[in-house]
RNA sequence: CGCGGGGUAGAGCAGCCUGGUAGCUCGUCGGGCUCAUAACCCGGAGGUCGUUGGUUCAAAUCCAGCCCCCGCAACCA
């Protein structure tokens, strides 16, 4: 693999960032930071979607322009993705100049290839909402739910897209391509939305949505989400339709395209006929993510139950982001929804990180102090052991799983083994080995649980990066992240640690430890 | 109506394709160890595998019917 792009969806800035927009960004920084393990060229791109109706009424509502309220929740996301340690490679927000004009060029070549036509649109209007609302969101009585006005029926001309043309074409390619829907149990749904779509329309009239791009040579248009939001996976790589940039022949296609469930039609229909129209080349997968509830619950605005995941940070004082990283994206088998609670929060990330992992590490280096004061030795290191073995294993396996991003199955991997090292520990019994002044055989026990560390260190680091570094710090070791070099690479020999140089890398939330953290505050 | 997924110990899940001792994580109870972050290791208790019937020497697993839950179909992240 010499370059993988992974693209997310991007968030619409009509309000501020919450746990599910983390989620998804979580999930598609732990792939990335995983890739770029593998591949020194990782593009990760994310941003936000900015224009459109609802953006245009909150800044009114707010006495703002939207330009104003579309920096400020932007700003929003971009302090968020920081405070999770989201390195996103680049970040794109609809408004930037560089997308509005390649949108705009876009929407020019559709036309020019005959894809976009005039078509007048009868709809139900609502002045109090000034909106078309469909006919399902009225009332019984036929009123607008908000206004309990009756709408009027009106005739706006749009420009249509000709989805219906690219029909066959993409579902000859679903077929062909059984990875390109992620997961694959989606591929039936979309294959059915296929069946009776309509051709979309994809402007709006500027005096029902004003705020959004102009739709080049027709002053009373404006280009509506489908077009401007989708080809943001393009625009953002410098894509031209006449002379595309070389960071986009170099990126393009995705690697992978991360998005919720909720907009896959979009991504797999839409989208893709988009490409076709223009000519270019699809993305290899798009991947569908589920959702996370709250203790069992959608979140939503109107039961007042959406969380930021600062506050979740806060409420734990937690100082780093990667407890909150390694459960959200543990908490959802591949592509299905996810929960939150406070509760197993604490429990998942104790019993993985503080008990499991960390408490390893730590036994483990107050063992090479007690015994070598902190030196490991090199009569230490023997080749082909067990736990080598199992070591060398875990890391295919979480190969194999991020290939089919399969984040969660890859840190339940990572814990098996660590779990698996404990036991070695047990049986072995390295302090009885010391009683008996069987020093060499106590040193090569321990030595073979640091190395293991040393693995897991790497393997984690997608997820928790500081408490990875942490461990590499700990033990010492070279901070080389490269799947390539983990079995080439060894612990150096010698002095690597002292006592005072051993602390838990992850204290138990509510252990004394994190007692200890609030009373220093 | 349709398409798809599911119902297995208190909770969350695996096993089902390729029938034959029902497994994992958390919790719980008991024991052990003493290197460690009330940690770690071992063991116990706890399940008529939704239900009815069929195939078979043998069914959680295959087949049929029924009951219940969920997803998609609807610009929710």
């Amino acid at each position: 693999m010499n370059k993988f792009y992974l693209t997310t969806a991007i968030d619409y800035v009509n309000g501020k960032p919450h746990i599910g927009h983390a989620y998804e960004k979580i999930l598609c920084d732990v792939i990335c930071r995983h890739f770029s393990q593998r591949t020194d060229d990782v593009y990760f791109l994310t941003g936000t979607d900015e224009h459109g109706i609802k953006i245009q009424k909150t800044a009114a509502a707010n006495n703002m322009t939207p330009q104003q309220l579309c920096d400020e929740n932007s700003s929003a996301f971009q302090q968020t993705w920081k405070d999770l340690s989201i390195e996103y490679t680049d970040f794109i927000r609809t408004t930037q100049e560089r997308h509005v004009k390649a949108v705009q060029k876009i929407f020019k070549k559709l036309v020019e290839n005959g894809d976009i036509y005039k078509h007048s649109y009868k709809g139900l209007y609502c002045s109090g909402c000034e909106s078309f609302l469909n006919q399902r969101d009225l009332t019984e009585d036929g009123l607008c739910p908000d206004h309990l006005k009756k709408p009027e029926e009106v005739t706006e001309e749009n420009y249509f897209f000709r989805l219906t043309k690219y029909k066959d074409a993409i579902i000859k390619h679903i077929k062909e391509n059984p990875n390109f829907i992620q997961p694959e149990f989606r591929v039936n749904e979309v294959l059915r939305q296929l069946e009776d779509i309509e051709d979309i329309s994809v402007s709006r009239n500027k005096n029902s949505v004003s705020w959004g791009i102009p739709v080049p040579d027709d002053e009373e248009q404006v280009i509506y989400v489908w077009i401007d939001a989708l080809s943001n996976y393009i625009t953002a790589l410098g894509y031209d339709t006449d002379n595309p940039s070389e960071t986009f022949k170099k990126y393009w296609p995705a690697n992978v395209q991360v998005i919720g469930k909720d907009i896959l039609k979009f991504h797999s229909i839409y989208w893709i006929a988009i490409l076709m129209s223009l000519g270019v080349e699809l993305p290899q997968t798009i991947c569908a993510h589920g959702w996370i509830t709250i203790d069992e619950t959608k979140m939503s605005k109107s039961l007042g139950n959406v969380i930021a995941p600062a506050d979740i940070l806060k409420a734990f004082e937690l100082t780093e982001p990667d407890a909150l990283r390694y459960y959200m994206v543990t908490s959802a088998p591949f592509g299905r929804d996810g929960n939150y609670s406070d509760n197993d929060f604490k429990e998942k990330v104790n019993a993985d990180l503080a008990n499991n992992i960390g408490n390893l590490l730590n036994r483990s280096l107050n063992m090479l102090v007690k015994y070598f004061d902190g030196e490991i030795k090199p009569e230490f290191i023997v080749d082909g052991n067990d736990i080598e073995k199992a070591g060398d294993e875990t890391v295919e396996k979480v190969k194999n799983f991020f290939d089919g991003y399969q984040v969660a199955e890859a840190a339940n991997a990572i814990v098996e083994f660590s779990n698996t090292v404990n036991k070695y520990v047990a049986d072995n019994a390295p302090w009885t080995l010391a009683k008996e002044e069987k020093m060499t055989e106590c040193g090569i026990v321990i030595y073979n649980v640091l190395e293991a560390m040393r693995k897991i260190a790497v393997m984690l680091y997608p997820y928790c990066p500081k408490i990875s570094s942490k461990i590499f710090t700990q033990l010492s070791a070279d901070k080389n992240l490269k799947y390539d070099e983990i079995t080439a690479n060894k612990l150096q020999t010698g002095k690597i640690t002292e006592k005072e140089k051993i602390s838990p890398v992850f204290p138990r939330m509510d252990s004394e430890f994190a007692a200890d953290k609030k009373k220093a505050k």
